[in-house]
DNA sequence: CTGAAAGCGCTTACAG
DNA sequence: CTGAAAGCGCTTACAG
């Protein structure tokens, strides 16, 4: 019988021992590497429980042909000696992973977090584990050199924060399975939130509250979410009959939000203002407050990701992403891919997922007889 | 010559050809699992350069002892086949992971998701890859669940948000190198930001403006970082000869902010409040101001993680903590441990990180004759 | 229900 | 500077 520090204690014996190479022929003698080196393996398992390594395998994998007496020496075993699979061993042997590469801009975009957090939630759920390879940014080089580094171990890959990069640069590895966090139709599978609709509730909700029409604070001009949340404002100032005043282009960040924000508050006609995200609306709040002006009473704000209303006063009337369902289907439309594999060049398929106005209390009805200040 | 796709089109014959077993002896055939059995190998690499499968080793790893000339013509076949080495069967014979498991209990909050990029950056700048495994709660039982699944791959494990356990009910695997984010010292080793002198420096910054005494909210009971920097208040209060008022206990939530504001809204004698971290100051402020209260006029606040600062208004004077910094010294310490393996039980070793206080605008001079409302 | 054999793709000594 | 051999720990057919 070996227990567990026994095993160890025999593999940290020095290399240099001249008794190593004649040691029973049931195990041969290690040579180099120091990592997992002393870990219990199936074959010190066997040994114990007096069985054959497969059938430790079969014991390890759930199968249904141990007989239960069999079954339960070999499960005290393995707790004895402390036994977990090797992983690497069983992805060689199997060749298969059950690694998924998960390709991050800015995980502290608070919306990115929420997503790698679904992703991870539904993977673990599904038995796979999440490999996080950060991208420097979200410019499609830097994208590729995230994905460059994964594609070595993966079974499969989501890439987030795309955003504002042209498909056609990414070099996706040819036949591993892929996904992209993505809102717009692409050769590639993709899944995201209505971008679009959004845009057009929160504009359509400001202009049903009386207001003549509705600024927007919109993000930057090469991203494809902030435009197709620019198309949706301007569908419903469309469809209402108003003028589209100009876009103000902010860069996500409260400042721009706050840098905008100061040009309209300066602009007694403006009493409402859709803005293409929370953090921008933050920015616009304190250039509004400091400017004297009351929310919603002068002006009314309508933010988009719903992250931040909780901290800010008052509440913010935002467009909601589910970002875990939105985590969940990456995941789905990757194992779809995993399951029908390298049949013809490579799978499409879109999801879009919706997105619905949380209302909260920084809407009104435009002020009667203008605006203060 | 084969190229990439030759390949993969002779791996994807089916394998009931019956020609299979009877191909030439230089490569067996395939048998079973569909993975990513359709890559080129080392062994197509070697054939089309004309080498041996380890001098493809020695480029692909950077070996210096390789004629130049030899080099080029294998790195040209890898480019050929578009080769990536298999991490399964590199790790498995070198006896070590280039993995190393991160332990996350709440990506979305906020403090979390900046260390797990913190680490990650650091790590793949180590030329390491992060697993990450979502842990459903802080508790030990959930924690332990989620380091299980790790220990079957990795190098090394980072345990992220085990404030509020007790660290002797983690189940660590006896030899993997393991390092927590955590203030305390411990016999584990550690690294975490001085939460004691943070809530010292915020309690001292409030009685320097003239407060005569600064109120509590603090974090859960049960949290040991709530715990110091409620004794770095207390401590403050002690050296300035002021009684300590009763902590109001909150769950770290803006909701919980709220509440507890509410009753320091009612108090007159409230004049300065330290809250525990940002999302509580967050609901704090929503309390004051629904009571007519100005910040910081009649009242000031001071949060702790200066995360929400940019995006409340008036900004919040706060305790910055280095997140990118702690996510460094995780990595470190764990590479202290990954270096120099197994002599002796395990190692120990603290850092603990400097905080920070951000005075902003709201905090300022204690009200002349009490505050408003 | 159980076991003996082979091999996944790579790297580690070792020999030249 | 280059190659032939062995083996990391597991799982996949196959035989009994």
């Amino acid at each position: 019988m070996t227990s567990c520090d026994d095993v160890n204690v025999t593999m940290d014996t020095p290399r240099t021992d001249p008794s190593e190479d004649s040691r029973p022929a049931g195990r041969a003698p290690r040579r180099g590497g120091i990592g997992w080196s002393s870990r219990a393996t199936g074959q010190d398992v066997a040994a114990l429980a007096g069985v054959s390594p497969q059938t430790v395998s079969r014991v390890a994998n759930g199968a249904t042909n141990v007989r239960p007496e069999t079954r339960e020496r070999v499960l005290a075993a393995m707790e004895k000696v402390g036994y977990a699979p090797n992983a690497a061993a069983r992805n060689l042997r199997a060749g298969r992973s059950d690694l998924i590469g998960l390709v991050v801009h800015h995980l502290t975009r608070t919306g990115e977090a929420h997503v790698v957090e679904g992703v991870t939630a539904t993977a673990h759920a599904r038995g796979y584990s999440v490999s996080l390879a950060l991208a420097a940014s979200g410019a499609a080089a830097d994208l590729n050199e995230a994905i460059a580094r994964l594609q070595q171990v993966v079974a499969g890959i989501i890439v987030v924060g795309i955003d504002a990069t042209d498909v056609d640069d990414l070099r996706l590895p040819p036949r591993l399975p892929t996904v992209l966090a993505d809102s717009r139709p692409l050769a590639i599978p993709a899944a995201g939130h209505d971008q679009f609709s959004g845009g057009l509730a929160a504009t359509e909700h400001l202009l049903s509250l009386g207001h003549e029409v509705v600024h927007h604070i919109g993000g930057p001009a090469d991203s494809s979410s902030a435009q197709l949340r620019a198309s949706g404002w301007r569908a419903a100032l469309d469809r209402a009959g108003r003028p589209a005043p100009e876009i103000l282009h902010g860069d996500w960040s409260p400042e721009s939000g706050y840098r905008l924000g100061q040009q309209l508050a300066a602009d007694p006609g403006v009493t409402a203002v859709f803005a293409a995200n929370d953090e921008m609306a933050a920015g616009l709040y304190r250039a509004l407050f400091e400017a004297g002006l009351r929310v919603p009473d002068d002006v009314s704000v309508v933010g988009f990701d719903d992250l931040l209303g909780r901290f800010l006063w008052p509440s913010l009337t935002s467009v909601q992403q589910d970002f875990s369902h939105l985590g969940e289907s990456l995941i789905e439309l990757l194992m779809e891919q995993i399951a029908s594999p390298r049949r013809g060049p490579r799978l499409t398929g879109q999801r879009v997922l919706p997105s619905t106005l949380m209302v909260r209390a920084s809407t009104g009805p435009a002020p009667v007889g203008g605006r203060r200040g």
